[in-house]
DNA sequence: TACGCAATGATG
DNA sequence: ATCATTGCGTAC
């Protein structure tokens, strides 16, 4: 018998399936979705592959044919289903099949739980036990089982469990979790070191001034993750590391997600929502698409407020009585923590949580329910389209236009291409829902290629804000040269007096923007990105946002010596102080990536926001997502222009859709609201569209301007990126790739037009020269062939060997 | 002739 | 990616 195995960490340029022989007592057990370890390449070392197919015949030379020394699972940890995917996947996003397959499954399936264990009673009449339980109480933390079995030369646990049982000892499930998961590692100063700190001594005989920065910042904060660190105080991983091995640091595990839902929350039954006749409407039309087989998608257009969520609870509990499970994805889940709420009060249990924060235990806790078929619910990130449900029924995209859907990582699948698979293979629907669908979608839905549902009113007969927009020009004319202009300063003063709340909108974080030299001109740039450094007031240092390289702020200019550099521009964090400067008596709470990063914040921040804790929220477009707040009636925007000229052809569908949510934040509740919206370009039409918040006028100018410069949908559009240190190398690299896909693509009658070589939109980062081709296609099997062929073609080029390549399929960036 | 390093090539 | 082989230049 033979086994067709995907490997892992196989290059694209080689990656296939392999041939091995499955040795007679495996050919019993081995299935088609089965994990295995394989020796692979000249060193034999082992790897883990997936069965993808097993067979009689093997074609090729026998002496090269190696067997399956061990196999991992005993059942299919990847259905059929799902293997499908991971093949389809592989080719359309240009990635190894492994590679697409571990995208699926929860990060160390085979992670073993680790235990600590606690003194639980101070004495044993047996000796062993005595000496164990007086080791331990010399450490504050427990110690691991493994440790407690080196130590007294136990080969396995059992010594100390039959102690646990007896209530001799405390048993605490830790969950190990692997490197590279930084945002949930915790960094403390040790207590022996805190011990002799307090005495004036140190565990270090010499301190660099970067081990002293990371020391003098944890003696503050107390704990930190290493980003946070690395923030801080401008050290890298590697101090910190440095610091961890010396015993003056410690790392410990942050749960950065609970279920506080679980206890304590109001359950709620479904059958208590009303839906009003437009939800109906929709709710009966999407229902009569779950009950017809087809796979099919659907778009619920629905303006923000019209109560898409209690459709979608309708539609869930309509599933789950016919006994399926629905997968429910969200852009990001910790926005929308109000969102989760409800499903777990409507839900309870049956409600499974998939994304990033989760730690690794409760990630495959999560999973294994979900496969089980306990959980009924998946609700979560992008990658919970990989979730493995046996019997979905409907699978549910809420703000389908957001690009956290598509992965920045290989494999680089758009997870609504991902729905869309799974929905054609089993039959049941895709519904994708938004106030501000992305342009491609719409125009399914108006061509007929997809339903369309709409919704026009907001739940509770709740009325849209009244909306100005504020010619910033005119405020630069009259010598205003604040943030805030003079009506939306108002506007505010008027909501502090009457006790509502305020959001302001400020899409970029940071104090000032640039650092530029009066005298010559120059600005402050990153050595090794070439692109403008970002001032931060908190650590007080000029921050490249690309590369993480950081220096002090100085008012010497590194280019003609002078000593006027001025800081201008303008950030979240500046608005924060102009606008307290301006109103000392309001509360503000600032949101961006700085205040949030570490903690996971966003939830206790947006509660405290909620009790009328803060008169005014100011944050980047996190503050835009989501969230209902009754209390707020003003929302003021405060550079609309910002976003609007990115150099990217969604730039104004992507301003259309975060003005939109924006000026929908306030207003939701009995009082009305009001949007301000600040720009430079009060007449363009993006800016006109959003604050009247009409999407069919906006799409109505879009789309006439997709077709006129061939942009999708009327094409498909992606990049090859090419990375090295070399410029010239790299750039050639990118033109011999255009020429070699020319050339393959002449010979097909494959429809494409290649862009570039350009530079990419960071022209280098970290040291490395970035050039891209911008390649618009047909999305058919003939394209994603022959590029796929011209990939492994050119990966075997010895000239570019030193060149990174990376497809994408979707990104132009 | 021995050794070290970089280029080369294959992965079942 | 990773390992083993090959080929070349330098040291002994």
């Amino acid at each position: 018998m033979i086994a067709k195995i995907a490997v892992d960490k196989a290059a694209f340029g080689f990656d296939k399936l392999f041939d091995y022989a499955v040795p007679p007592y495996l050919e019993e057990k081995i299935r088609i979705g089965c994990r295995v370890m394989v020796p692979f390449g000249a060193g034999g070392q082992k790897r883990q592959g997936m069965v993808f197919g097993l067979s009689e015949k093997f074609e090729g030379d026998p002496k090269k044919l190696k067997s399956i020394p061990f196999l991992l699972d005993e059942e299919p940890v990847v259905s059929q289903e799902l293997m499908e995917l991971a093949q389809y996947l592989a080719v359309h996003t240009f990635c190894p099949l492994f590679e697409a397959v571990k995208a699926m499954l929860p990060p160390g399936l085979n992670f073993k739980p680790v235990f600590r264990y606690f003194v639980n009673c101070e004495c044993s009449e047996n000796e062993e036990e005595q000496r164990i339980i007086n080791w331990l109480r010399k450490k504050k933390n427990g110690a691991e089982g493994a440790n407690i079995n080196k130590a007294f030369g136990f080969t396995d646990s059992a010594f100390i469990d039959s102690m646990a049982e007896r209530g001799l000892l405390k048993r605490e499930e830790s969950t190990k979790r692997k490197i590279g998961d930084e945002t949930t590692k915790m960094v403390r100063i040790s207590d022996k070191q805190l011990g002799l700190m307090e005495q004036g001594n140190s565990l270090l005989k010499k301190t660099t001034p970067k081990q002293a920065e990371i020391l003098d910042f944890l003696s503050e904060a107390g704990a930190a993750c290493v980003k946070e660190i690395s923030y801080f105080t401008a050290a890298g991983k590697a101090v910190v590391e440095g610091l961890e091995k010396k015993g003056v640091l410690e790392f410990f595990e942050q749960e950065a997600f609970r279920r506080p839902y679980k206890d304590g929350i109001r359950r709620m039954d479904p059958e208590e929502i009303v839906l009003s006749e437009e939800q109906k409407t929709a709710f009966e039309g999407i229902a009569k698409l779950c009950d017809s087989e087809k796979g099919c998608s659907a778009l619920l257009f629905g303006v923000t407020g019209s109560g898409k969520t209690q459709v979608f609870i309708k539609l869930i509990q309509r599933e789950i009585e016919k006994g399926h499970q629905v997968i429910l994805m969200v852009p990001e889940i910790s926005l929308t923590p109000q969102m989760m709420n409800k499903f777990f009060a409507y839900f309870g249990d049956s409600v499974a949580v998939m994304h990033s924060a989760l730690s690794a235990g409760e990630r495959i806790d999560e999973w294994k329910r979900i496969a089980s078929g306990k959980a009924r619910i998946i609700v979560g990130t992008r990658s919970a389209v990989f979730a493995p449900a046996k019997e979905l029924g409907l699978i549910i995209m809420d703000e389908e236009q957001e690009q956290s859907y598509k992965s920045d990582r290989s494999p680089r699948f758009h997870a609504r291409e991902a729905a869309a698979f799974r929905s054609r293979k089993l039959g049941i629907p895709l519904l994708l829902a938004s106030a501000t669908p992305s342009v491609e979608t719409f125009y399914k839905a108006q061509k007929g290629k997809i339903a369309l549902f709409e919704m026009t009113e907001r739940y509770g007969g709740a009325e849209l804000p009244e909306s100005v927009i504020v010619d910033m020009k005119n405020e630069v004319l009259s010598g205003r040269t604040g943030v805030l202009s003079e009506a939306l300063a108002e506007e505010i003063q008027f909501n502090l007096d009457n006790n509502q709340q305020s959001i302001l909108l400020m899409n970029r974080r940071g104090y000032n923007t640039v650092a530029r030299c009066a005298e010559c001109g120059t600005v402050k740039a990153c050595p090794r990105c070439n692109i403008p450094l970002i001032y931060h007031r908190a650590n007080g240092r000029l921050m490249c946002h690309y590369c993480g390289h950081s220096e002090p702020a100085t008012t010497k200019c590194d280019a003609c010596g002078s000593e006027y550099v001025m800081y201008s521009g303008c950030g979240t964090q500046k608005v924060e102080d102009e606008i307290q400067a301006q109103f000392p008596e309001a509360r503000i709470l600032r949101m961006d990536l700085d205040t949030t990063m570490a903690k996971f914040s966003h939830d206790r921040h947006f509660a405290d926001f909620a009790e009328g804790k803060y008169d005014i929220m100011v944050g980047t477009q996190m503050v835009a997502k989501g969230l209902d707040f009754p209390n707020v009636t003003l929302v003021g925007v405060l550079a609309a222009d910002m976003t609007l000229y990115s150099g990217d052809y969604r730039s104004y569908e992507r301003t259309f859709s975060l003005l939109t949510q924006v000026i929908g934040r306030c207003g939701r509740a009995k009082l009305s609201g009001r949007a301000y919206i600040q720009t430079y370009s009060p007449e363009h039409s993006v800016i006109e569209r959003s604050c009247a918040q009409d999407y069919r006028m906006f799409y109505e100018d879009e789309i006439i301007n997709r077709k006129v410069m061939l942009y999708p949908p009327f094409c498909s559009m992606g990049s090859v990126l090419f990375s090295g240190t070399s410029e010239k190398m790299t750039r050639e690299a990118a033109a011999a790739f255009s020429k070699l896909l020319e050339e393959k693509v002449a010979k097909t009658e494959i429809p494409i037009r290649i862009l570039g070589p350009t530079p990419s939109h960071v022209a280098k980062i970290a040291d490395k020269w970035r050039w891209k081709l911008i390649i618009k296609y047909r999305p058919d099997n003939a394209f994603f062939e022959t590029m796929g062929e011209t990939l492994k073609e050119f990966s075997k080029n010895k000239e570019f060997v030193k060149i990174e390549v990376m497809a994408d399929p979707y990104d132009i960036n």
